[in-house]
DNA sequence: CGTCAAGAATCTGTATACGATATGAATACA
DNA sequence: TGTATTCATATCGTATACAGATTCTTGACG
């Protein structure tokens, strides 16, 4: 039977360390860290003896980054990594305006207690990275914290959704655009500053199960972080950048959720 | 030279019948037209066989059908058609009563021209297949339909999401959880004409640039196409379900969106 | 009679080899 | 000198082979 690991349910046990998973892992890692350039080539060979494996594997890493868009496979003509074109930071800002309230919103109202637990740790966990300037954790912290969130929706569909737009955001969150240089230590940590306050906010209103507040919160800190990357974008690129980001989309208005659907509730 | 087809430029030529996507299309289209059962094994070597390929294409398709969801892929306990929960359905309609309204809403200030002779095209397709009862032609063009109102709200991000839920949407619709029997052919097409006069509203309310109107009509066929499938599985399972689907989970009302990014503009 | 353990069979994950296709260079021709 | 063609090279897509893992069967023991 079934070796059950110390009693907890693994829903879908990621413990293999398979040689495909460590490739795939890796470039996802570097991808998302921009230690990987957008538009970098990804040559199958240097894979494989980078990573001492066969081109199997690394074929396998290869088509699932790019089932997830973070890598580009052309027929016969190799591998990249995703290119990001200043029409991908404006559609995603439009969109996250809409999603991110709403994921905040089912957020404030499903939470459970483990929920907030978590986002309360990660919390802390960015608010530490930001005061140390360990940008590299900033960048991981900050996506566990909305990972969070989006676990905290108890709806897998915006949950995955959401998920998926917060790895494009990591990407550009940083600088984005081809030929934009930017210095990982200092700016990045100013702008984390104010990111981490609100983000605060946002937390604490998810706690109190505010949906109300947690949606303009978030819109809040969507609109600070494109506020931060258009400036970034129109210091490195040619000066000043029109923005043609709307102000708000569209305005989502909580009415009522069904409540605290699972397990078990929380209260503040 | 390579030979340039009669000089028409292809972005992305998928013109390749290359072995690996062959299997891909099959399996696609088999799993979400529910000719491949939710839960049902893909054993590699019988698709070997069935499509007279090595592994290595039988695993490329299964590895990029996991990516997507279509399938769930066990580590060395070999692969299964991604199964179909309850919670799935609940968690769809939830999520779809927020993004379509979303989606219309954007398709509806975007649209091109080319988007809405698109949208006459395929919505004239879908009422030809509902006229004629052909259950095959009515689940593709209502996928087509609403891929194009996808296409046509001109952001990327949505789009993908949209277009995501969408190929869940396809095969839940049908009939959904394991143990329910459906008969494709009666039902669906009485379902089906009210879905097909709830689309021409909504695509003409695109199609003339009402968003108001779009969101409203459709959260009208979200809840149409819902109540449906509830009635669908309360008569296949244990008579009468409890729906946990809350009315209206976020009311999103348009506000302001940048109009008609990019190409050309279109006049009602 | 039930439980557990060892072995065989099967299948997955990986490595390697081979044919097909695309890219770039060299060459012939207008 | 510019253009088109041909060939060499590199890389990709696929087939096959092998090793590790898992499961089922079979047998022994309590």
């Amino acid at each position: 039977m079934t070796p059950k690991a110390n009693g907890v349910r693994l829903p879908a046990a990621r413990l293999r360390r398979t040689g495909a998973q460590a490739v795939y892992d890796a470039l996802r890692r570097d991808i998302m860290c921009l230690d990987l350039a957008p538009g970098a080539a990804l040559d199958e060979g240097q894979l494989c003896r980078q990573f001492k494996v066969s081109r199997t594997p690394v074929r396998e890493a290869l088509i699932r980054l790019a089932s997830e868009g973070l890598a580009e496979l052309n027929p016969n003509r190799g591998a990249r990594v995703a290119s990001i074109e200043f029409a991908d930071v404006v559609d995603h800002y439009e969109a996250m305006d809409v999603f991110m309230p709403v994921a905040c919103h089912f957020a404030a109202v499903r939470r459970t207690s483990d929920d907030i637990a978590r986002l309360r740790e990660l919390l802390g966990r960015f608010s530490g990275a930001v005061q140390n300037k360990d940008s590299a954790g900033m960048i991981s912290s900050n996506y566990e914290l909305h990972s969070a969130i989006a676990r905290a929706c108890h709806n897998r569909c915006i949950e995955r959704g959401y998920r998926q737009m917060l790895t494009d955001k990591l990407r550009l969150a940083q600088h984005g655009l081809p030929g934009t240089t930017f210095d990982k230590g200092s700016a990045l940590a100013d702008r984390f500053n104010g990111t981490a306050r609100i983000s605060a906010q946002l937390v604490r209103a998810i706690e109190r199960g505010d949906s109300r507040q947690a949606e303009q919160l978030a819109r809040k800190l969507n609109q600070f972080v494109r506020s931060q990357v258009v400036a970034v974008l129109s210091a490195s690129l040619g000066k000043r950048i029109a923005l043609p980001l709307p102000d708000r989309p569209i305005r989502s208005r909580s009415s009522s959720v069904s409540h605290h659907r699972g397990k078990k509730k929380a209260q503040s």
